[in-house]
Order: C-alpha cells, then sequence, then structure tokens
DNA sequence: CAAATGTTGTGACAATCATCACAGAAAGGT
DNA sequence: ACCTTTCTGTGATGATTGTCACAACATTTG
C-alpha cells in the first residue's frame, strides 16, 4: 500500500484532496522500529508527528520507582507526538514499540503548516482530541470508582474496542496484550489480573484460548460493568 | 468589566483583534447560576460552549451507585462545553456550579463558525485541549501509582497550579475545596483526606488555616510527591 | 533439543484503606 | 441567638488487594 493509502485511512486526512495529500504524503518520511524500541522519550523535545502504518505501539508514563503506567496502546492508523507539538512543552508519555512497527513522521514545521494550510486537519485534529479527552475521562473514572475486577474488565472493554472482531455477539480479541501490560493499564498488579481473569472465566463471561481471549456477548459485559 | 474585557482574559481569544471580540461577544448570552445548580446534565445533547465570567464549577461523571468522580475544578476565564460540540457525541460530563457562578454562553453554530471564520481559534483550542489532555494523564498516572496520600498530595498540588498565590516560596490556596470534593479528585475517601491532611500537617509540608491551606516550600512538596 | 528467558497460576500474609459510627465544629438561615 | 445543616475529626473493624515466593508452563535462542 502506497504512504497516499495509509494517509486515507487516518481520520484527520480523509477529508483531503488526492493532490492535497500527495503534497503531505511527500513530506513524511517511513521509519520501521523493532519490538521493544523506545520511539518517544519523555524528557526529549517533541518535534514530530508520527502515524503508524502497521504494527502497535504503547503509550507510558514511568514513576521515579520504575513502574509502568499504560496511558494507551495504539495500532494502525492511530497517530501520535502531536501533543507537544502543539503546546510546546516537553514530551509527557514515552512511546515504546509493542510490536514490530512502521510509521510515517512529518516535522514540527511540516505539521503546523499543515494545520495553518487545511483547517479541515484542524478540526478534524480537534474532533480526535476531544474523543481522546473523553476517554482519558472515562478511564480516570474507572480508576477512581472500581474494584480490581471492573478496572480490569473495563480495560478488556478497551481492548475489545480497538482490537476486537466481533462474532454473533461476542468479541474475539487476538493477541491479547500480557497480564503485566493489562495491570498497567488498570492500575493493578500482575497477580491480581491472572486472578480475575480466572474469575471471569469461572463465570462464563470470557473464555481464554491460547493467545486470544473471547468475550462473550459483548453488550451484556459492558453493560455489567458500565 | 465587560464581555469583550472578559473574552480577552480567556487564552483561546486573547490572538483576537477587539473588531474581531466585539462580532463575537454580540453572539454571546450571560447566564447566571447559584452554588449547587446542575449547569449541563450527561444526558443531555451539548449544543452550547459556555465561558466562566466569574465562580467555579466542578466537572463530574456519576457511577449508577451515585457516587461522584470529579475531574476538574474549573473558574474565572475557563471554558467548558466544547467537546461534544467537538465530536457530536453526547455529553460525556455533568457540570456543576460549585460556587455562585456566571457564565457567557455561545450556541453550537456560532462556536463552529467561528473556528471556521479564525483558524487562530481552532489552533489556540488545539493547545487548549493538548494541555487538558496532558494533565489528565498525569491525572490517570498518580491514581494507577501511588497510595493515597501520594494521591491527596498531588490533588492538593492540582489545586495550587489552579487557584494558589505564591509567596516567598509557600503557596496559598485560599478556599480549599471540601473533603468530599478532595476525595472525590484523588479517588479516595473522605475520612482518609481528613486524617491525611492531619498527617502532612504533623510532618510541617501544609498548614491549615481555617478555609486556606498553605503548602510550605511548594517545589520541594512537589519533587516529593513527583 | 536443551537451556535460558519470559509469562502465568496460586498460596500465604500483611498493609492499606473504605466503611460505619458518632462527636464536635462551623456555617447558614430565620 | 437558636436551630439546622453541612463539614470535619477520629476510633474500630474488615475487605480488598499488593507483595513475596515459587511452581508450572511457554517461547525463544544457541
Amino acid at each position: 500500500m502506497s504512504s497516499v493509502q495509509h494517509l486515507r485511512n487516518v481520520p484527520i486526512f480523509s477529508d483531503l484532496k488526492d493532490s492535497d495529500l500527495n503534497i503531505i504524503s511527500d513530506k513524511m518520511i517511513s521509519r520501521a522500529y523493532e519490538k521493544g524500541q523506545m520511539i518517544l522519550l519523555e524528557e526529549s523535545q517533541g518535534e514530530t508527528f508520527f502515524i503508524i502504518v502497521s504494527g502497535a505501539v504503547k503509550v507510558t508514563r514511568l514513576s521515579d520507582d520504575g513502574r509502568e503506567v499504560i496511558l494507551a496502546i495504539l495500532g494502525e492508523s492511530d497517530f501520535f507526538g502531536e501533543m507537544s507539538l502543539l503546546d510546546g512543552e516537553g514530551r509527557s508519555a514515552n512511546i515504546v514499540a509493542n510490536e514490530d512497527a512502521e510509521v510515517l513522521t512529518l516535522s514540527r514545521r511540516d505539521f503546523l503548516d499543515c494545520l495553518e494550510t487545511y483547517p479541515k486537519i484542524a478540526i478534524a485534529l480537534l474532533e480526535e482530541l476531544a474523543i481522546r479527552l473523553r476517554k482519558s475521562d472515562q478511564h480516570i473514572e474507572s480508576l477512581s470508582l472500581s474494584d480490581s475486577e471492573h478496572r480490569i474488565a473495563i480495560t478488556l472493554i478497551r481492548f475489545a474496542q480497538e482490537l476486537g472482531t466481533i462474532k454473533q455477539g461476542d468479541v474475539k480479541i487476538s493477541n491479547l496484550p500480557f497480564q503485566q501490560d493489562i495491570a498497567n493499564m488498570a492500575g493493578t498488579s500482575r497477580e491480581t489480573v491472572s486472578r480475575t481473569l480466572k474469575l471471569l472465566e469461572e463465570k462464563d463471561l470470557i473464555k481464554k484460548e491460547g493467545k486470544d481471549l473471547i468475550i462473550y456477548k459483548f453488550d451484556e459485559f459492558r453493560q455489567l460493568f458500565s
């Protein structure tokens, strides 16, 4: 697939004409990262905008004592790096390749030019940030209110919405992240994730199948953990 | 103070010429709310953009069992309501007047027109959303990692940054919110807030003075709870 | 195919913290 | 000034969940 094809899949660019996409596409540089490789470091200046072509990355923050909080896992057609370009602050999160990943990058200058030249992009980006803010708010709510079972269930729902495929009411999450990562997103411990997954399986709400996980009756499941 | 004066104080409008501000100002309607009054309800359609002229509001989410999570407390010159205008989703949070409050409102139509007419507003709004997203991420981190003492300290830091006045290294937060509100932001219980404030005071890190609270050596304090 | 490394399951225990209960203090209304 | 309501302080208790420890299982690597 050409760069232009990839751009077309990215929501904030989808409104543009092919000719404009071509212009932008020409300014982008392709890069590849291996699983586990650090893409952006917390302290560094944010000077680049990234679009994921293939693979997945995790957005994390590290506490002083080295524990990792996963803010999000991003996949194909998602983008990142825009935050520090916009508000000029240093980076607030680390980005690590969660699998081998291929990305397109755009420099700060070109990105900001884009925003001015194509107001539609700015508006589309506003939409996207509003959506992310909404998700953050939900995340905060779930961390504040719920016990670990709920938080883990909600984390599974997040994965299902990002990575899942639906099959007659059930959702299959292929390649479920490791328990440690789930724990870091749900704000709990790895052991608790292990025990809770077992519990949910005993309640016939989910089923583990190797590296995959099936959530039975996804709508009811979501209802259950609102 | 005239409407135009108020608008000038709002970051996203500060770049505009007076003539443009006047045009926008004419489209805005002033409203007043009493303490405790609901301004926006979670289920309602978001059709209005609000700017706070005086007073303060709290942004909350309610769980099914009625517990309240406070996402933010907004004061003079802050704005809200933009989220559902942007992404078209229903409202994701409730807004309640935390004190008597006076606001200016702009209709959906006029707000979106503004964005198209003045691209600078769109870009400034992007900056603001980026900042909020950053704060959300920090909030998530603190909820995920820390024990209640840290979470409460971080909540105090948030208040200090929004409402505090600095005096030779110390910060004074006038009109500290109620313990229950602090608890709802820190994701803990009211009693724990009470006990923790006492603890911090015994450690000579803070001092309660009636409705005010002083954080000694703010920089060190922030360091301590990173 | 070993060996090494990474991931998961599970028991035991301790620590944190929510909850309940109630008293005292402060603020607000009439 | 009095009564009512709201807010705060604090003890006792139990539930939840983090931590440690280690075995089982899986996946990669030489």
